[in-house]
RNA sequence: CGGGGUGUAGCGCAGCUUGGUAGCGCGGCUGGUUUGGGACCAGUAGGUCGUAGGUUCGAAUCCUAUCACCCCGACCA
């Protein structure tokens, strides 16, 4: 990419309405755009480090054997009436007619309509487990929406279902996602914790969240000297109080702020018996499935991580989601023919050796170009001036330090790799 | 839904108390001078002051209604 030809949208000004520093971040450095209350466009920027997580995501539940598929966003009402959340979801759900006068809502979660999918579909209790998710837009009516993307009423999910024949199958494979989970998280390099928590809405036996940890969370967790933890609104029951500071005290616990970015639950046979999905086994008795349910708040963690990782100048992304891994800045190019051949030449070689590389050929200040990309949080970044050109070497720095170095282009490419 | 706040140029704001027909910084554009961490000078474009109604000779300013957005709470996950 050339920075000339690509739509950047930084902002000099904070913005006004953000309050919490990673909404600040996201409108400063171009990230995203506000549409109306809790619904926002994402920018390329922000695109590009809303697809890298996608893709994290993707590849951990392809490797357990999780397929994704893509169900549609509006539902009709008939498959809520079965399950009975028609009813019972409240004004979250946001319902319309279309028409004819058929009622419909906008999808906040898929288990009625993945039930439907596989009670269609399911022949034999030898096509079991089924694995089966997807990356979607989810549309939640919440009551207030607030900071961002972080709390959305329009938001990226990823969703996955489990169907199994029996609860001992589908321990398994609660198993193998909260392992895939804790894959996500460590690749995605961020600070974070699983804890027992409570199933709410969607309903079933048990449930884990895994947090980013981070003082915007909206989520109180409590951590015992094992490291097991127990989001607060089950705690309460448990410990027979309202009290956080007197659990935390008697119990010894340590209390941490944390962002729910994972949620999975053993759903049991809540929707298959709603919905009348069931199958006949090897002994020919008819049980209706075990399912499970595991998302992930895609566009969430993007606002999560950056609450992990800034600092004054702006967002230091880890490595594995920024936008982009370097960032070469060229001093005047467009005014010195050197300077720009040398530069277009680095960015090839980087292409060449598959960095993803934004070269800076605008008609703008060096400092101007820096505090951009320190802005958009880019982990390395390299200029190239008049001097540079000359002896055939870079200026070279990370993003989350201040020194500088002369580097070759091949020492640039292995300083990259061992970042 | 209750409480608080804000709507004025692309972004950030002043002006409103005390009505007289809109301004500042940043950004944009043009020209020139600059050029290694957000340059300088000159010029220039851009706003039915959220919307509707009312009061008035006259409304960004006063009154009423309404809409949008932000924050706290309730709620939800």
């Amino acid at each position: 990419m050339k920075a000339s030809s690509y739509p950047l949208f930084t902002q000099k000004n904070d913005p006004s309405d953000a309050e919490i520093i990673s909404h600040k971040l996201m409108l400063k450095a171009g990230l995203i755009r506000q549409q109306s209350t809790g619904q926002y466009s994402f920018l390329p920027i922000g695109y590009r480090v809303l697809k890298k997580i996608e893709n994290i995501i993707r590849d951990e539940m392809d490797s357990i054997g999780s397929a994704e598929i893509l169900m549609p966003s509006v539902q009709p009402s008939e498959l809520w009436q079965e399950s009975g959340r028609w009813g019972t979801y409240g004004l979250e759900l946001l319902r319309l007619n279309d028409r004819h006068d058929r009622k419909y809502c906008l999808g906040p979660t898929f288990e009625e309509v993945i039930t439907d999918l596989v009670r269609k579909d399911l022949n034999s209790y030898k096509q079991l487990p089924l694995n089966m998710y997807q990356i979607s837009t989810k549309f939640r009516d919440e009551i207030r929406p607030r900071f961002g993307i972080m709390r959305a009423r329009e938001f990226i999910m990823k969703d996955a279902y489990s169907f199994h024949i029996n609860e001992k199958c589908l321990d398994n494979w609660y198993q193998n996602y909260k392992d895939a989970y804790n894959n996500i998280f460590k690749r995605l390099q961020l600070d974070y914790t699983m804890v027992d928590a409570d199933s709410g809405n969607i309903g079933g036996s048990k449930s884990n969240e895994f947090h980013v940890l981070a003082e915007a969370g909206e989520d109180d967790l409590l951590i015992d000297e094992k490291g097991i933890g127990t989001n607060f609104e089950i705690a309460k029951a448990k410990y027979g109080s309202n009290d956080i500071e007197k659990i935390v005290n008697e119990n010894n616990l340590i209390h941490k702020k944390g962002i729910e970015v994972g949620h999975i639950f053993k759903l049991g046979d809540k929707y298959s018996k709603s919905m009348g999905l069931s199958i006949a086994d090897a002994d020919l008795n008819v049980n209706h499935l075990q399912m499970g349910c595991y998302g992930i708040g895609v566009s969430r963690i993007v606002a999560a991580a950056i609450e992990q990782n800034y600092d004054e100048k702006g967002i230091i992304w880890p490595k594995s989601i920024s936008p982009f891994q370097f960032a070469l800045i060229e001093i005047d190019g467009h005014k010195n023919e050197s300077v720009r051949s040398f530069s277009n030449e680095i960015y090839q070689t980087m292409k060449r050796n598959s960095v993803e590389i934004i070269l800076d050929d605008r008609n703008a200040k060096l400092g101007n170009k820096l505090h951009d990309w320190e802005l958009m949080g880019v982990p390395n970044i390299a200029i190239i001036g008049k001097k540079e050109a000359q002896n055939n070497i870079v200026t070279f720095k990370k993003r989350s330090g201040s020194e500088k170095e002369s580097l070759s282009a091949d020492q640039l490419i292995s300083k990259l790799d061992t970042d």
